[in-house]
DNA sequence: GCAAATTGGAATAAAAAATTCCAATTCCCG
DNA sequence: CGGGAATTGGAATTTTTTATTCCAATTTGC
């Protein structure tokens, strides 16, 4: 338990002297740390030895243990899941709460995203995409990006991609399409009509169709011959696709990888990259 | 910086007593903590007076100011959750196994590249954020998208972006850059040279420049006015810019969000973009 | 080779932490 | 309600810890 939130618990049995060192101590834990037992004193209007007995009342040897106690309490609020703060980002909100938020949120997303996708499902994409003779990348806005990024990662293990931003070109792609082919279509949303008419016409020319999309029933999904989801709270973190891009891209992440477990030349290919990309780099700084 | 990397960094051209105090730190920051000076001579067989110094070597006042910076290091240390799997993709791993440490990676560099930023940095890109004229977006390959994906968002502000993902129009467009405009270049490695080439040019035209890049000393940060680090460990997702990608999204979702924070009519902006984004959905399935 | 700089422990001084002493106040029981 | 016991908490004192000074030995640089 955290002396932290010990204290506090504790603060209204507390006899005056106790409760203003207790109460200076949960409102600046970290100022606390950089006080001497006196210099506390002072700033609580209370005696030195009514600092290190109030150490020892709570259990400590003494006013060092209990900064030492005080420090790990903090160390605790930060990392410990259960200690984070959660919730929506609120307009009063100060910068570590924010960060924390935000941490919150996209670590939320990530791992529901995980876990309403099972194994089999990831694993026939995963065959899908590994057998198929050309990959179509199809999204727009934030999805888009994703579709890029991955289209990136497909293109450095030698696959034969098509990513386009253009709507139309990705139509007109589509439209090339054939029953040794694939598209992978994202949208959160799943209504986007670019992206849906660009699976129907792939699904029509039977292609297989891989859709990642959101958890609510939508027009993209009935599209779809395997179907992934993602989760994200864009009311969480202002609406402007933050945890459902980070939701699409755990997917598309672990795609790549298990893509390059499973193709023996892989790392060459990767190796290759880098070393093409690296006469674009400047020289290291002598 | 954590003060036991920057120990570690230095161990090699330290003198004896401070090599051997040093290491003792490194290897048992916890029971540190716990000792006094004095103790700690004890252990390492030197002299209390050692102690002392080597801590204002470091630049601290003394011991104690040593040992805060310790514990908030030792805060910042990247934790894998209770139970999980953390660690280097191998050959031979199944699919739990993957899944796992590719999410314990992708934690860690978002933890750590927030962890490597101080407060006051993240407020000094804030601000010159906010008061710039004109924001352009300069970075290549994954980076590229990382630039591509703020500056989708910055735009829903209704902010004056420039960003072209063409490293040449990226150019000429920070031939137009004055004082009052600002450069947000990312790089991971720092050393991309049309990026480089970019700032350089922004810095020259007096523009200010924000650089996000990696840790390591490069070219990149030594042209920034407000350098902000990521953390990213590419070996252990094969070096395809998984982490890297996902530190530089960190960095960029913050300051969105404390952008939105700080305009009055964020909000309204991103309604109103949704808003306007709904007639290219599908209407919802009856 | 020599002077200057660095290293680092012993001794000393200063600061911080802990304990003791004791007066004032509160609590509890008869 | 009164008196004794327990608690509170600051001042004074003691102990421990931290920081600085002194100085000899070693290393570095010219």
């Amino acid at each position: 338990m955290s002396i932290l939130r010990k204290i506090s618990a504790q603060l209204e049995t507390m006899a005056p002297a106790d409760r203003q060192i207790g109460q200076f101590i949960i409102d600046n834990p970290d100022q606390m740390l950089r006080l001497s037992s006196a210099a506390l004193a002072v700033e609580t209007g209370r005696s030195q030895s009514s600092v290190v007995k109030f150490s020892q009342k709570l259990g400590y040897a003494g006013y060092q243990e209990l900064k030492l106690a005080v420090s790990e309490a903090k160390a605790q609020e930060w990392q410990a899941p259960a200690g984070m703060i959660h919730g929506t980002i609120e307009v009063g909100d100060g910068y570590l709460t924010i960060l924390q938020k935000l941490f919150s949120s996209k670590l939320q997303a990530m791992q529901q995203t995980i876990s309403v996708n099972n194994e089999s499902d990831i694993e026939k994409a995963l065959e899908a995409l590994h057998d198929a003779r050309r990959i179509h990348l199809a999204g727009v806005g934030a999805s888009s990006l994703v579709a890029r990024d991955f289209s990136y990662k497909l293109m450095k293990l030698g696959r034969n991609v098509l990513h386009d931003s253009d709507s139309h070109v990705q139509m007109a792609n589509a439209s090339t399409l054939g029953p040794d082919d694939l598209l992978f279509a994202l949208s959160y949303s799943g209504t986007s009509i670019e992206t849906l008419r660009i699976a129907e016409l792939a699904s029509q020319r039977q292609a297989t169709v891989i859709v990642v999309t959101g958890l609510q029933d939508n027009p993209l999904a009935h599209v779809a011959d395997i179907c992934l989801h993602t989760v994200g709270d864009e009311d969480r973190v202002r609406s402007s696709a933050i945890t459902a891009r980070d939701a699409q891209l755990m997917l598309t992440d672990l795609l790549f990888i298990l893509l390059v477990q499973r193709q023996p030349d892989a790392y060459d290919y990767v190796h290759n990259s880098e070393t093409a990309v690296s006469v674009l780099k400047a020289k290291r700084l002598s």
